[in-house]
DNA sequence: TTATTATTGTAACCAATTTCACATTTGGGA
DNA sequence: TCCCAAATGTGAAATTGGTTACAATAATAA
């Protein structure tokens, strides 16, 4: 199973997902391409392109199996994986992430935090305690962290970085404004909250 | 001015920006595409392609002046506005987004924070304080309210949308993973986060 | 002054993505 | 049974985005 999928594609699934889980709530069995489309503002021919990647599903004149098709794309994103995160820096934006209800819904959860502030380790959010940095690689080993999820100021994130990847994590989410260096073999996700936002400051100002 | 920027430039910008801001406090006054592209792996070429889309201001043989550079995209993302944010939804993610410090640093501020639990409204976060959704119209024009940050929940959010809309708001910034139905002149950027997080798990998932 | 090196700007090419057009399949109704 | 309407799947065309190659320019050193 080594099919190529864009990452336009795979950035379209999530949204798939989540609309067919909505429909699967209203009892729909069956839901067109144009339907999906509908819903997501997105071309019926572009998802039947995405959805034909990857093995065709749907049936002519009918539509795709709900069911289906949003257990094929849950696989397909590998969310079946339950994966386990570790959130380093818990400040504002951490400490949300910690609360955050949606990850849970996706299989994902927060079982491990991580601060350098003496203050706070030690204390407890969402039930979960802060650990120092110092003691990484023993936490993340015992509680089997997956993913290192970085929301420390920018210019500590490299270094978070450095320590998640000597302690073994698979992957890395980083909401810190800075360009991080990791091993290639550990996939990286930067989610800079400037950019939309400056994206946005763009738009309004043209006209 | 009516030249069309594309959306991967316009998503590059903040980074060529944030970068510029990096190396103006090292003091250095010349920047060339190459080094550039070396902080932020992105090769030169790209670099000078997107940046020739607004007109030539680097200087052949030597590169680009740094603050002058750093400007010119302040102005084209349309920085120079100051802005001014209002958060609907003061539930962990909109806490966190009403403290974080990186939007002050690009010129944003958060003016009004609004929720439709009676526990939180009147209560302040951050020295803001919370005000109940029915009096938006009021506030917005009150503080001068440029843009509407949604953190409320997926089912609620289309009604945020409305209301912010209808209380004059000239763009939305979207962190509820549900596709929101605004009238076309007001620019919006979705944030869902699950999108980046499902991303990740793929990219994990693949052997 | 002239050659050399560094570096931009851009045209031409190539790759990825989206849109278009349509053949094909399915179920339902006359 | 046969036709029609509703859909998918997909090749081809169009568009968008990225890479390559190189001419042009500027500073510096010989």
């Amino acid at each position: 199973m080594k099919k190529v999928i864009s990452q336009a594609t795979i950035d379209r699934l999530p949204l798939y997902f989540r609309t067919l889980r909505l429909v699967e709530e209203e009892d729909m069995q069956i839901i067109s391409s144009d339907e999906l489309g509908r819903r997501l503002d997105i071309t019926p021919e572009q998802i039947r392109k995405d959805l034909a990647t990857f093995g065709q599903f749907g049936r002519k004149g009918i539509g795709y199996d709900v069911r289906e098709l949003k257990d094929r794309i849950s696989n397909i994103l590998g969310l079946q994986n339950k994966w386990r995160l570790a959130i380093v820096g818990v400040g504002h934006l951490g400490g949300a992430l910690a609360n955050y209800v949606n990850f849970a819904s996706l299989g994902f959860s927060v079982v491990a935090l991580f601060d350098n502030n003496k203050k706070i380790v030690g204390t407890e959010v969402n039930g979960i305690k802060i650990n120092s940095v110092t003691r990484m690689k023993k936490i993340v080993a015992e509680k089997e962290v997956d993913i290192g999820v970085i929301t420390v100021p920018a210019a500590e994130a490299q270094s978070a970085a450095d320590l998640l990847v000597a302690a073994g994590v698979k992957g890395i989410w980083n909401f810190a404004p800075a360009k991080l260096s990791v091993p290639p073999t550990i996939p990286l996700v930067n989610e800079d909250l400037s950019v939309g936002l400056s994206a946005l400051s763009y738009h309004m100002s043209q006209d």
